[in-house]
RNA sequence: UGGGGAGUAGCCAAGUUGGUUAAGGCACUGGAUUUUGAUUCCAGCAUGCGAAGGUUCGAAUCCUUCCUCCCCAGCCA
């Protein structure tokens, strides 16, 4: 067994922060044991945590994924270097964003192993710290009201290869803007009329730098503080102070945030020359996002399939959300063991999907309990057993693991067994049932086939077979048997029914949409519903157990799922060599 | 065409203050074990680091030129 527990190779990040601590970078921070400013910070105690990283997540739709990359780094890298990882809700656009995705983000970071203790932070925590900046950036020259409409702004911000220019408000009087500010703050403007700009330089060849929008007029409730302000915040404006607020380290986010990085370490370095915040200052760090093969991950797409009834909700079991990987039994030890194994770089790459279900299947191997199940059953009868003939038969409940014991499985004269184990005409290579030829019913005896019957339209119905009665598993005679087969069963009487839902991926195309519509792109077959035969210990399952259904794959009890009526999810199949 | 990034095996990815045979993982291929065609174990797997030149005793690491890909012109984040 590989040692799971080694710690993660180095990557660039690791590389940064060895060297803040070597240097003793963050050795003096000052923390009072919640976010403030440099005069509410200065007077307190040396910041006991080694470094302060974040997850940042907007509330405006589930977590997926690729959030876990993130979240898995974040949270890992503060508990690696004895740290502390805020959870902090990027709350600046009240028109897209709900609580009732800050409880889902909540539960799947808590479901993802990460605990982030009394750090639960709102960008809206800060609004009137930043509103105060903002005020401040305005006496000091920094920032100003423009009144130019969108599309007039536009214009005048040039062209990825032209100069942009200044705005004709651009030199309006610090008693004017301080005047307009305060209108917008309180209520006096309309949605577009102003906008509060950081005055850097319209002629960088740097977008991000050409006077960006610090605050807009916003006339929308927000989730957390109501109707308390028309103006709002950008990202931009809001990021990086938070973070300097929260003594935030090592700001790590992804590539598409570079060209900002610039401005933010532009108003932050501003806000420390101005005495507002304190030194070491934070700093933004990008890595590359999650590519995913055969998946979507944008908000825009994901909203879609959901409104569009393409799944059965956000926690569809064939959703990349974190809710759907839950139902879909994807352990979280699983996703841990992807994100280490996927590392983290700047490099823009994909990740075949085939990586994730790995990871699946090796951590659930080891944790999950075995079963039998025949999804696509036929009988078999064994011919020269009495007809009410019933025994018991020992199955241990993990092959590795004797610890966790065996179960009892009954066997009986009639039994139900997987279809694609018998062959009316085997192919080269086949050793499982077909006239004359000898297999091992696991866990019981070995039988020798010797005949079949088929129903009206030549399907097979049921195979005959001749037990050899010396051959159970667990009697000395077993071991005189040799055999290449082995196939699962169940008892005819004592075996119960059960639904399982067969899951495919979501997408048949690699990369979704490449070729026009994603939509165009998914799977007809990424879900099949059967009636299955399971043993009878299954019966107890309970939402969100996991178990091995031998020969086939994991599977997990669906919160649907009811001792009357059982519900498995398809986690992700056995690896199969053989599979043609 | 301006700016910002990235190119190391089929896929990820260390290494980048120049120094002996270019980590590791996944996949793959052999072999062993196996009552899951599963698991596990062992072995193999880049004369080569986007390309071409150059500097040097020595280059994935330094210099020059070139090529490819990604991101940026929201009052989104």
């Amino acid at each position: 067994m590989k040692d799971k527990t080694a710690p993660s190779s180095s990557n660039f990040i690791k590389s940064i922060i060895d060297n803040d601590c070597n240097a003793e970078t963050f050795k003096e921070r000052r923390w009072r044991g919640k976010p403030g400013t440099l005069s509410e910070q200065q007077n307190a105690n040396i910041d006991s945590a080694k470094i302060r990283t974040r997850f940042p997540p907007e509330p405006n739709g589930y977590l997926h994924i690729g959030h876990a990359k993130s979240i898995c780094l974040n949270f890992g890298l503060a508990k690696e270097y004895g740290g502390v990882c805020h959870l902090r809700f990027d709350d600046t656009n009240p028109s897209t964003e709900e609580s009732e995705y800050v409880d889902s983000i909540r539960d799947s970071v808590k479901w993802l192993g990460f605990d982030w203790g009394s750090h639960e932070y709102f960008s809206s925590d800060y609004f009137d710290q930043l509103y105060k900046f903002a005020v401040s950036l305005i006496t000091a020259g920094f920032a100003y009201v423009d009144s130019l409409n969108a599309e007039e702004m536009r214009e005048y911000r040039g062209t990825l290869t032209d100069p942009g220019k200044n705005s004709p408000f651009r030199t309006r009087s610090t008693e004017e803007n301080l005047a307009l500010f305060q209108e917008m703050r309180d209520g006096k403007h309309t949605d577009g009329i102003h906008v509060l700009r950081l005055k850097i330089d319209m002629a960088s060849p740097n977008i991000n730098l050409r006077d960006p929008v610090a605050y807009r007029i916003k006339h929308a409730a927000h989730h957390r503080t109501g109707h308390a302000w028309p103006i709002y915040p950008s990202y931009d404006f809001t990021h990086g102070i938070s973070d300097a607020l929260e003594n935030i380290s090592h700001s790590i986010c992804t590539l598409e945030f570079e060209d900002h990085r610039p401005l933010y370490d532009w108003l932050n370095q501003q806000l420390f020359e101005l005495g507002f915040l304190q030194e070491p200052l934070p700093q933004q760090i990008e890595f590359a996002r999650l590519n995913l093969s055969h998946v979507v991950l944008s908000k825009r797409k994901l909203i879609q399939l959901v409104k569009e009834k393409h799944v059965d909700g956000w926690d569809d079991p064939r959703m990349p959300t974190l809710v759907g990987a839950r139902r879909r039994g994807y352990p979280a030890q699983g996703l841990h063991l992807f994100t280490d194994r996927i590392g983290v770089s700047k490099a823009d790459s994909w990740i075949d999907y085939s990586i994730l279900e790995d990871c699946m299947r090796e951590t659930l191997n080891e944790s999950s309990l075995r079963k039998v199940a025949v999804l696509n059953p036929i009988k078999l009868i064994i011919e020269n057993f009495e007809i009410d003939h019933t025994e018991i038969c020992h199955a241990p409940n993990h092959p590795q693991k004797k610890e966790l014991g065996s179960r009892d499985v009954t066997l009986s004269r009639e039994l139900w067994i997987e279809r694609e184990d018998f062959s009316e005409d085997p192919p080269k290579g086949y050793f499982r049932l077909f006239v004359g030829n000898t297999v091992r019913l696991r866990y019981g005896y070995v039988v020798k086939c010797t005949g079949f019957e088929t129903d009206e339209r030549g399907l097979v119905k049921t195979v005959f077979c001749e037990c050899f009665s010396d051959s159970k598993s667990g009697t000395d005679g077993a071991d005189n048997y040799k055999v290449k087969g082995n196939i699962h069963w169940v008892d005819a009487h004592t075996s119960i029914k059960a639904d399982v839902i067969l899951y495919d991926r979501l997408f048949s195309a690699e990369h979704p949409g490449k070729d026009g519509d994603f939509i165009n792109d998914l799977n007809p077959k990424s879900k099949t519903i059967i009636e299955v035969q399971v043993e009878s210990s299954t019966a107890e399952a309970k939402t969100g157990d996991c178990f091995q259904f031998e020969r086939h794959g994991y599977f997990t009890a669906d919160p649907s799922s009811t001792a009357q009526n059982l519900v498995f999810n398809r986690t992700v199949t056995l690896r199969d060599r053989w599979k043609k």
